[in-house]
RNA sequence: GAGCCCGUAGCUCAGCUGGUAGAGCAGCGGACUUUUAAUCCGUUGGUCGCGGGUUCGAUUCCCGCCGGGCUCGCCA
């Protein structure tokens, strides 16, 4: 390591030292990053964070040491349906499987194959989306695979000192019943209805009995004995985060501040069964407009869909790579400016003296600095959407093309200003289109526009300067202020109170093409 | 009760390892245009929550307090 690299001060290389420091790893084996996902709601921006921050601490740590390094995506497939989501189809049908396993409830969407596999698949587009480099791996096929299964054992040895460690925090009611082990019953699949009634460690089983209830669900009655191996039987939340670490001997794991509790549990645990907790990071969660958590359940905030949809993915990304450790408000009004900020970013970057490249939020966005998009346009999202809203226009195409007069060196990035005016256009389809009122013109309005259509008609629309006298000239004839005369027309074909100015827009768009919209207004 | 975060210009927020504060929007003034602009220039405005400490010097580090918010304490 350089001394400069030592003193890198951007969050994922303080992350990266922590790492070193604290795990020492001898680089004798993949340097393991995990990130957890539950598959019980459709993944929020939270989930896409969470993976995207681990991996831009693992390329960090890579830069940094050059050891091989390994992310993996764990989703706790095994988890039961707890409760029917609000924001999912189907609430009837989920209804009749609480309490199963999410990999073997059915996907309301119909798309997957099971419940579970549709909520992986969100995930997995998403990253997939961006190119991160990481490996998927199902809670179910990893107990199934017997990944688990010496800590399972390890577990069922130390059950006393498992529970010991865990009954504290639970509810008096829960004590006596509570168990690490959550048996899948054999006969009615159930996950939550059951519960272990003996332990038998020199036999890796335990005994059940499925008598429980979730929900309007009952337990099927069946009891019996289970090796606590091979995905037969799961074990529960804090309990099931330590037997990963051990497991995977994961070396580096974030979660947001309401695991902090859970963390501190899943590592005495851990430690219990021999192996060292990861070095963890706690990050602040992102909030909606009111400051409340946002959630898998209840589906509130800006969704990842909405952003992508209206805004460049690479922004959102610029988003979530700023400051782990603050909460951050999300709703609508932050993307411009965000997508902005992150325009100015690109910009900035190739005045930046490669030494400390490593410090720019970009290089760590785009593999490491090698893959950062050249951008020295002037236009930025803001521009885009004013224009927008100033030209009322639909093309893609006028729009680019104005642009591109504006500032001819947006040529060089059209595909990148391409991009723009689609999101941008996107919003505007969506949200200002339709409640958009064209007001009907007045008599007089009607008047002055039916003779801003005579004159128009005839004129040479090569001229700029001739087609932008024809609007003062109506004025003039009307007799009235040509401000009010602008004013009627945005009105009435814009609907909107200002617009571009009439010579250059004629321009763009051709003289017919203005002549068709008047004449469209003309008769509502 | 415990933990985390925040408290900087009217609003939304930047301020990295300490050297008397910045942006965007809003406001005000001006330029340009045959008094329409997505334009450009200029400009007003802050005891950096309060009180201590460290320091030659703190918005920036440490402690305490006040205020606001969230999370956990039901379950995984």
């Amino acid at each position: 390591m350089t001394p400069s690299q030592a003193e890198f001060r951007a969050w994922p290389f303080q992350e990266a030292r922590t790492i070193i420091a604290q795990r020492q790893p001898a680089g004798d084996r993949p340097v393991l990053f995990e990130t957890g996902f539950g598959p019980s709601g459709l993944p929020h921006i939270g989930t896409f964070a969470e993976v995207a921050r681990t991996e831009w601490v693992r390329q960090a740590y890579g830069y940094l040491t050059g050891q091989p390094t390994r992310l993996l995506a764990f989703s706790d497939d095994m988890d039961g349906l707890r409760k029917v989501p609000l924001n999912v189809p189907q609430p009837q049908m989920l209804e009749q499987h609480l309490g199963k396993p999410l990999h073997v409830v059915p996907d309301p969407y119909g798309e997957s194959t099971s419940y579970s596999a549709y909520m992986n698949a969100k995930l997995k587009a998403f990253l997939d989306a961006y190119g991160f480099d990481y490996a998927f791996q199902s809670s179910c096929a990893a107990y199934r695979a017997g990944h688990f299964d010496e800590g399972l054992q390890i577990l069922l040895d130390k059950v006393a000192d498992v529970r010991a460690i865990i009954l504290p925090t639970l509810n008096e009611s829960r004590r006596a019943v509570w168990s690490p082990f959550f048996p899948v019953c054999p006969d009615c699949g159930s996950v939550y209805a059951t519960r272990v009634t003996g332990y038998h460690p020199e036999r890796g089983t335990v005994d059940f009995v499925c008598d429980g209830q979730v929900g309007q669900v009952p337990g099927c009655g069946a009891c019996g004995e289970l090796p606590v191996t091979g995905g037969h039987v799961k074990v529960g939340w804090k309990v099931d985060w330590a037997l990963r670490w051990f497991a995977y001997q994961v070396d580096y794991e974030m979660y947001g501040k309401d695991l902090i509790d859970s963390a501190r549990l899943s590592g005495r645990i851990v430690r219990l069964m021999g192996r060292r907790p990861p070095v963890g990071l706690t990050y602040e969660l992102f909030l909606d407009e009111e400051g409340r958590k946002i959630s898998k359940s209840v589906g509130r905030g800006v969704t990842v869909d909405a952003w992508t949809r209206y805004a460049p993915l690479a922004s959102l990304l610029y988003f979530i790579y700023q400051n782990p450790r603050r909460a951050k408000r999300l709703h609508w009004d932050i993307v411009p400016r965000c997508v902005d900020d992150y325009l100015a970013a690109l910009r900035r970057y190739p005045e930046v003296p490669a030494a400390e490249r490593p410090e720019q939020d970009v290089w760590h966005l785009f593999d490491r600095g090698r893959r950062v998009p050249e951008y020295g346009a002037r236009v930025d999202f803001t521009t885009v959407n004013n224009l927008i809203a100033a030209l009322g226009t639909d093309s893609e195409r006028v729009l680019v093309d104005y642009l591109e007069r504006y500032d001819p060196s947006a040529r060089r990035y059209r595909d990148t200003i391409t991009g723009l005016v689609q999101k941008g256009l996107n919003y505007y389809r969506d949200f200002v289109l339709p409640g958009m009122e064209l007001r009907s013109p007045s008599s007089d309005e009607r008047a002055m526009l039916r003779d801003l259509h005579e004159r128009l008609a005839v004129a040479d629309e090569a001229d700029e300067e001739t087609l932008q006298a024809i609007p003062f000239d109506v004025a003039r004839a009307a007799g009235i202020q040509p401000r009010a005369l602008f004013q009627s027309f945005y009105e009435v074909v814009f609907g909107q109170e200002r617009g571009p100015r009439f010579g250059s827009f004629v321009r763009l768009v051709g003289k017919d093409k203005m002549l068709e919209m008047l004449a469209s207004r003309l008769q509502a």
